[in-house]
DNA sequence: TTCGTTTTTTGATATGAATCAAATGTGAGA
DNA sequence: TCTCACATTTGATTCATATCAAAAAACGAA
């Protein structure tokens, strides 16, 4: 028995690949290639052909629209481990969106073929990207949902509680991106988001530079009309049983 | 060999159950209840228990956020042989979304459990499931980049868009629907979408009553900013292949 | 057909957020 | 340390679309 290599070590940390077994997530770490970006590369552009599963391993990755005459946006930022591409190489159709470095990336890629040969024989991975398929597309639909009914300083607000929630619920976290970026993501201007913040505080949240303080989280969920149900976060991963 | 029963033939209409083998839809379709609804009905609503899976043999339906804040928001508007909740269902997720009736409506649903069950045990059910959930994902990515970066009347001029592109290009067609619910599956209020046909008459269409006369598509697509790739409509199914 | 309901249109106004402009703050390098 | 680029804030204005109001058109049932 062979000591795994560097990259199934790295591919077991992301929960689609966790779960495989031994030997083929040795057969794929094989064709697995790690590449680099600096701070503003692109990683690839919408519209190209969809050759690689990307499984980001460190730094931040901006996923946004191509441009659209002129204008762009910011559909999700990545953090590590975040898989992405996922649906684009499964149809084996081009990229909606590009990405972009925002700081130093590393990233391990897939390709397309063998993943597509991987899930046509491996039932559990087929599972497993079942369930990761569905809840992406449960976030998209949120992310709709959030932009159809929600003001801007609401959206801020939903986003400052999925962070909390993400760090255990702490009262006090900081922002883990520039706001500019956060604006863009939440689909607002910069400017628009320094008014945001400013309306936030006659509802539970101070924001200074970049520390968060919520100091009334029920007033918050109130102001940004919270459901229980629908703006759960789904978890990252489950496992889809059989009943 | 026993004639398949009416359900047996009915589910082979719909895209993810036709390339089933006959042992296991017949298997299948001893389990699926039909139902019908009269316009208005709720199939069901968003933070529901998903127990079935559903798929549209006859009307219209109209999937809607739930309530937020008093407001709600069309979503998508359902035609036979859609299939829905798939998310949900595969996920054992509460619903997201509620489901009405706009007409006269009949739908097969399969339980929940037997469909999860199905999944695990029948390798080309999972890829079909894949592709059909990441049509759905990309779907909603498209639904997100028009509601960020499109005005109500370029959004209007996709749809028309898509509904020409459906019917095999031709440049006269009905809508399908009343105007109310089309303006509010793109976002806007009749009063909206009332304005909205008016600024599409000097970019390449005619809209009187419910019918639409496209008669300069370029002008259309010129001023909806269509990109060739990314607005690209999905095909509602395709096969993963292993290569 | 006629009445009553609903849809659609048109006009006036209000609102949320973008845009434009400018001042201030902040951080990374030289 | 100084400097320059960039992020952030604040204010004024504009723009797209919602809202409110009301008329006109279309539709369905008696």
């Amino acid at each position: 028995m062979q000591t795994p290599s560097s990259i199934e070590i790295a591919l077991r940390r992301a929960p689609l690949f966790c779960d495989l077994a031994p030997e083929v997530l040795k057969s794929l770490s094989e064709e697995v290639t790690s590449y680099s970006y600096a701070s503003g590369d692109f990683l690839f552009e919408a519209g190209g052909s969809p050759d690689y599963l990307h499984v980001l391993m460190e730094g931040t990755v901006k996923m946004t629209t191509g441009k659209l005459g002129g204008r762009e946006s910011v559909i999700e930022l990545l953090q590590p481990v975040d898989c992405f591409l996922m649906a684009a190489v499964l149809t084996s159709k081009p990229y909606l969106m590009s990405a972009q470095a925002i700081d130093s990336v590393r990233v391990l890629t897939i390709p397309a073929t063998l993943l597509r040969r991987l899930v046509s024989h491996e039932p559990q991975l087929a599972l497993t990207m079942i369930a990761s398929l569905s809840n992406q597309y449960r976030q998209m639909v949120r992310h709709v949902k959030d932009l159809r009914l929600r003001t801007a300083a609401q959206r801020l607000g939903i986003y400052l509680l999925g962070l909390a929630e993400k760090v255990g619920s702490r009262d006090t976290l900081s922002l883990p991106f520039v706001k500019k970026l956060i604006a863009a993501r939440l689909n607002m201007t910069p400017e628009s988001m320094s008014r945001a913040i400013l309306s936030l505080r006659d509802n539970g949240v101070d924001i200074f530079e970049d520390e968060v303080h919520i100091h009334d989280i029920d007033a918050l969920r109130r102001f940004c009309k919270v459901d229980n149900i629908l703006d759960e976060l789904d978890e990252e991963f489950f496992v889809l049983t059989d009943r």
